[in-house]
DNA sequence: ATTGTTTATGGCAGCGCTACCATCGGATTG
DNA sequence: CAATCCGATGGTAGCGCTGCCATAAACAAT
């Protein structure tokens, strides 16, 4: 009665008296309704009410070895991107008891780790983590969680626990193809700066034009030569992508080839600044010149004339893995361990060289397991 | 020796026995070495090493009634703009003990509530909520938080504790009045739904062209009649922005007024929807119409003419609302309850209608306390 | 009627850490 | 040299909840 050290909040032990029941079956009640009998839920949830009771979370975490928190670990928050990712995340939580503690690893290995253990400390009840690129030890760290672990926008023979994705080099190479079906033969490639999932799209792109017998590593700012161009100047450090770049990226490019009749974008970005570009020197898109992009933002369909681009699921994707996390927390099996969502190739105006469906988009599907169209954007 | 459920990792008590001292010793030693002698904190930190201890931050909670958690709470993920507040708040926490989490309220008063009350449980370190419209429940909630609370992205009288952010009203206003003096008269102002930020702007737009006397109900969508237009069809969940909005409205807008000869754009993602539509109808943009949005956006300076816009220093009130929370955790004092970052006035191209400075981005200082121009962009 | 099984509830102890106070040696002071 | 103070360290008792087991009552099976 002397060293009280308590905040004054009522705890489960007061509702319990108020109530007349022992403690341990507040806590049932709150936790599992189920298991309790009406009349002392009744008298519970008035206890509950009439002191405002409200449950620490800490303690019911200590107690229980395992708390609410969800560590969600994306490389970048500047990318509309893994916004999108997120919203399908916070989408998945709802309302249920889950809460989301989200880490930003800026693309750089030793802050994933680190953040990786600081996540740990909470004893998450899971772990949604982008990539395949962890380190060992983050990989260490992750086999030995003792959580479910989703890995999510990328897909792999090895996931740690469930991974759910895509194939970013089918997407870039079915892009690729359409561009040169459109009638384009010296595609270029833009890329900013490259981090794994760019790479696969640049493989894509190349085994595409390679296969039709068109590639030229000149045509490519992203290959060989990329610390001169795209990691030059004051880029070196920014890890994401303006349209400014794509200017000046796409004006480099026709520098070095000035036959280029195409860009494919490594993002969407880049290409609205490819389109800037091309307004600037009047260059006529799509007849003298296709502009594609990657992940189909809201802007890709208005802009003029309307911008192809490989439509990807990022909000399923980050839903999904909420869902698959529940579900092994529900002690529901889940054999599924690698899920791709697929990709659509939306064809627009600025890649309809032939003046074919001028105007409208048209969506291609093309994956192995194709995702419903539209299914990215939900209120 | 029988009923131990712990799983399995060592703990303080562990790390003391090794190092042959106290467990309070242990726990002093991680908090703040300053208080231990430096030879037991060798021998702490080697026991530390050798078994690979963890502290449990649950535990760690429970015992000082205090997390590490700091909450947030942002109305939208999908808005580039608070992807840039995140991102403040991210570079601002760096490595220090402080974790993240995000709530998204989506613009939901209700929702605010409940997730104020899911924070609540953590005890949390600290709070930054966006704006100052929180509920009655919410700001009582506020203020009985028992930790430091810091409203951030608008001003007011009364905050809570403290508050971070600017005016929308005199940003509006003082955007408006360039497009006066740039030579337009018939000035829209175009708006996809309201929160109370663009009520400011809405009302810092009309007083601009009050005060000019050109102000007309007829070249605004946003105001009386804004269900029938606004919030039209599926728009109405939909609260965010997107270009083909922005291209919609625009006309919808040319439609009731067709002498209208510049918008003024809520936001920056309507005002390149905006663009788009002068494109594809021919409109030459600034000299038979003038385009201006707000928070200057990384694509507005690329675009093609060049867009005017108001920066906003969303990387800075998030960054500094992070330095705020820290300085009061350590107890320093910080009596400046109201900070204003201020906005600046960028002038470009697609409001030159006189071909003044055409093409380069002309920036005008414009706050009660000016924030160093650039400053809302670092790696 | 007896035994076994299930369901509802409670008691106890423990989760891993820190607040609070006590202790103790050594430095400081007059 | 006694009185005082101070920094370093430790012991104890919580923080508020839940895991585990016991118990009692209700019911089913023999």
């Amino acid at each position: 009665m002397s060293k009280r050290r308590t905040d004054g909040r009522p705890t489960i032990a007061d509702v319990a008296t108020r109530a007349g029941v022992g403690a341990i079956t507040v806590s049932r009640a709150l936790r599992d309704p189920s298991l309790v009998s009406d009349a002392l839920r009744q008298k519970i949830s008035t206890a509950v009410r009439e002191l405002g009771y409200v449950p620490n979370l800490n303690a019911r975490a200590l107690a229980s070895t395992r708390s609410d928190v969800v560590g969600v670990l994306v490389p970048s928050l500047t990318q509309h991107i893994f916004a999108d990712v997120l919203r399908g995340i916070y989408d998945g939580i709802g309302t249920t008891r889950l809460h989301i503690q989200v880490g930003n690893t800026r693309y750089d290995l030793d802050e994933e780790d680190r953040l990786l253990a600081e996540l740990l400390r909470y004893k998450p009840a899971g772990l949604i983590v982008s990539g395949i690129d962890q380190s060992p030890a983050g990989r260490r760290m992750l086999e030995k969680a003792n959580c479910p672990v989703i890995q999510i926008m990328d897909l792999s023979d090895d996931p740690v626990n469930k991974i759910i994705g895509f194939s970013h080099h089918n997407a870039a190479k079915a892009m690729t193809q359409h561009l040169i079906e459109a009638g384009y033969r010296r595609i270029g490639f833009l890329s900013g700066w490259m981090n794994s999932r760019s790479k696969g799209r640049l493989s894509g792109y190349a085994e595409a034009l390679d296969e039709a017998g068109f590639f030229d590593p000149a045509l490519t700012n992203a290959a060989g030569d990329l610390g001169a161009l795209a990691l030059r100047g004051s880029w070196d450090k920014h890890q994401y992508s303006t349209p400014a770049m794509g200017r000046e990226l796409l004006s480099e490019l026709w520098r070095r080839a000035p036959d280029m009749d195409a860009v494919f974008c490594n993002n969407d970005v880049l290409a609205l600044g490819a389109l800037f570009e091309c307004h600037a020197r009047g260059v006529s898109v799509p007849r003298d010149f296709g502009i594609a992009g990657f992940n189909d933002e809201d802007f890709m369909e208005a802009a003029s004339p309307a911008l192809s681009s490989v439509r990807t699921h990022r909000w399923k994707v980050g839903h999904d893995a909420v869902v698959a996390l529940r579900r092994q927390l529900d002690g529901e099996p889940d054999d599924e361990r690698v899920v791709d969502v697929g990709f659509d190739i939306v064809k627009r105006a600025s890649t309809d060289r032939r003046g074919l469906g001028a105007g409208e988009g048209v969506v291609e599907l093309v994956a192995s397991q194709p995702a419903a169209i539209g299914s990215g954007r939900m209120a």
